[in-house]
DNA sequence: CAGGGCTAGTTGAAGCTTTGACCATTGCCT
DNA sequence: AGGCAATGGTCAAAGCTTCAACTAGCCCTG
């Protein structure tokens, strides 16, 4: 990659694309994730496994596969899963084909708690977010991060330093 | 605001982007904010925090203002500035014109730390993501979350549930 | 089929953030 | 002036995330 003195600085439109990005992310984040603590006692991270939870053929996903769909460490997912085990979202479950997977499935339950905080989450996300801004630009956030989660995923070398 | 039975779905694009947008934003914060760790011993509200002092009148601010101005919590703040000042990056100084008022002042050591670590910091948000996307698509994130932030900044009751 | 190396997942400690209580000071209102 | 609500900042405790081992099972090679 190129040394620090070829690096070029932000020019102004991008200095103040990258603050608005960093500072809206951080109140939006942090308004989606109070409104559901506050209203289904679910974190973000919590409910972000329930979706992927319940699009999963059986309602059941090995750990690994839930983590890399999420991008958490697969430490996160285990915290995470045990304190949704213990709220009876979700249990465990041994893998069948492989000795040293587990699985996480849904429970009736966690499946009750996810019909009941989806439709609030979404109309969070649609009053702070799509509702409010043009869609051809939402389009465009979308591939903006699209790329950039591709660059990023696991295992490419390209974005290493150096 | 919308009942829940009147609250669309996100249609397919929709919801693609706004998983994009999850996605994309866990990994860049975290390589960013890895990258900041291991190059600088900073993290990235630490390296926020110095950006700010260093653009403020005097090297100096208002904890307050400080707080607003990276959209963090005052408690966090404070804890932040603590391990900044134990780490001799900032001071900590009383207010003179409001007795309740602290601020914070950027030392020779912090700014000396800053201008190291701004140019591979600011590699690494091209490298990760101003460098990859189009530029019009970058100012359609830039507007959209400009729009958010302005929606979101504290004390708007439009934004508030019901 | 034994060994080494890899992958899956967990664990506990350390670190950061949030929450809520708390105290001091200030500004407003009468 | 005197009382009282609001503001600024801090702190301790609780919660979540990260980090660095660690166990166990898989797979390849000799």
């Amino acid at each position: 990659m190129t040394l620090d003195q070829e690096t070029p600085w932000l020019d102004r439109q991008q200095q103040r694309s990258w603050r608005a990005y960093l500072v809206g992310t951080t109140l939006l984040m942090d308004r989606l994730d109070r409104e559901l603590r506050e209203q289904h006692h679910l974190s973000m991270a919590e409910y972000e496994i329930l979706v992927r939870l319940s699009e999963a053929a059986g309602n059941r996903m090995r750990m690994a596969v839930l983590a890399d769909s999420v991008s958490h460490s697969r430490s996160r997912v285990t915290h995470t899963v045990s304190r949704m085990e213990a709220a009876g979202l979700v249990a465990r479950d041994a893998c069948l084909t492989d000795g040293r997977g587990v699985e996480a499935v849904l429970t009736e339950h966690g499946h009750a708690v996810l019909a009941e905080a989806a439709p609030t989450h979404v109309a969070g996300v649609r009053r702070m977010l799509v509702d409010l801004v043009d869609e051809d630009d939402f389009e465009a956030v979308g591939r903006v991060f699209d790329t950039v989660a591709d660059a990023l995923v696991e295992g490419n070398p390209a974005m290493d330093i150096r």
